[in-house]
DNA sequence: AAGTGGTCTAGACCACTAT
DNA sequence: TAGTGGTCTAGACCACTTT
């Protein structure tokens, strides 16, 4: 490789009057410089301060492009020694819940159906849930997502059923699928955690969705706490397989 | 809620000594604040010019913490108003691959057993998939990883076979799984687009992975481009549906 | 010792929002 | 107009790695 870089000739300027930020441009730049493989996964990067001369920006500034490609698994840093492109890892790859947002684009085609409430005494398992007592009060509900006439999400939930606790009325809208796109704001959830596997699709989910069986399907359990860590609802949305499709990427996208 | 803070009495200090940076110190004192409910969902955070004097660092630092915070999807600033704590949305949720390395924890009881490899000439899907002409050659391995004794994941795969590019013999380890763990780096892969769904086995896959049918999986496609944005991978894994289940949290975690 | 990334300062200036 | 977040500077000092 010859050394085709110089001081004073980067190939792209920071526009100072644009309405980029500067640390900005600078992280695109260096990125497009990766994409076009002038740096291949495992190479050294220009140091910081080279990086300040090269482009006439301040090193808080550099360090902020460096950052930002760092968050993006784009480049990796390591004290003492240099700045280096990163190789492409699987192990980086995330699915983001917010793609099931473009299911629901057209909000008007999107339905929920409540199909049941009730109160009724917790389970074994619904007690282990919630933490409460074998027999405590809890309040079932279960409801359909209709996408067009379709039906999307099969969700059932366990909310606590206690007077003294300030919550139910308002969870029973934030734990709910719509909470995606209508941001509810609960004042009393602090967290929630939350799984996803496939699974077969039981006789009555089937039913419900209007689905064959066998059909796989996603299952995305929930469990969220109020500020006392405690949990107030447990519940599950099932999805048809063919509903549902989560991608990604991995690697230098610019 | 009465007025607890006082501008000159924060609860918690900085300490210099420490060998926590400040700004992280500080993201943390006020992720406690808020895990405790001191601040709550749609609550606004003291300014920055205020938590500087608070705290007594510079507005640089001060900023920092509340980019850790809104990184993290727990507060949500807005110029000009302020900045405010998000409440829980699940759309923020995101499931990572890496939880798969826990499968893996154990080295010595993983191991890759390789099925068939062959050289073959392309049908009209792997044609498309990889940008080839139909009949162009390409190769098509089947590899199983095992887990102890256990069938865990089936993988298939197409690679172009073009001595005129520069890939395959890496490629054959970097899009497996094994680069989860031992980072494999292909100075060649710029970039993979990852999807994951839920299928039923098919009878091959339930026979491969020793599963009964019908049977509930994960399946993990996946695309490697070059440098040029040409393919050179196309493949999936398959993964009976118990052996996996991807979880994560929403919220303020503290 | 020289070079690297990492933290931090004490301001300045700007853009935006509320009043 | 006053207060808010957002960007940026031009250094300083530290911790680490390499030679």
């Amino acid at each position: 490789m010859t050394q085709v870089t110089d001081d004073k000739m980067p190939v792209e300027r920071i526009d100072r009057s644009a309405y980029e930020p500067a640390y900005v441009q600078l992280a695109n730049i260096l990125r497009r410089q990766i994409a076009r493989g002038q740096f291949r996964p495992g190479d050294q990067l220009p140091s910081e301060a080279q990086l300040c001369r090269l482009y006439g920006v301040s090193p808080m500034t550099v360090r902020r492009s460096i950052n930002l490609l760092a968050d993006d698994d784009v480049i990796s840093t390591a004290q003492g020694r240099g700045t280096f492109v990163k190789p492409v890892d699987l192990g980086t790859a995330a699915f983001h819940l917010y793609e099931l947002q473009e299911l629901f684009s057209n909000p008007d085609a999107t339905r929920i159906k409540l199909l049941d409430v009730r109160i009724l005494p917790a389970s074994s398992r619904v007690a282990r849930k919630l933490d409460l007592s074998l027999g405590d009060k809890c309040i079932y509900i279960r409801r359909l997502l209709l996408i067009g006439d379709e039906p999307a999400f099969y969700h059932r939930e366990y909310l606590i059923y206690d007077p003294t606790r300030p919550i139910v009325e308002a969870e029973m809208e934030v734990t709910d699928l719509q909470g995606l796109f209508s941001e509810a704001d609960s004042q009393v959830l602090k967290r929630g955690s939350l799984s996803i596997e496939a699974a077969l699709l039981t006789a009555e989910e089937a039913e419900v969705l209007r689905a064959e069986r066998p059909s796989a399907a996603f299952v995305l359990e929930h469990v969220f706490y109020d500020f006392d860590d405690r949990p107030v609802s447990w519940g599950w949305f099932v999805c048809r397989g063919e509903w549902l499709k989560f991608s990604t990427t991995v690697g230098i996208i610019g």
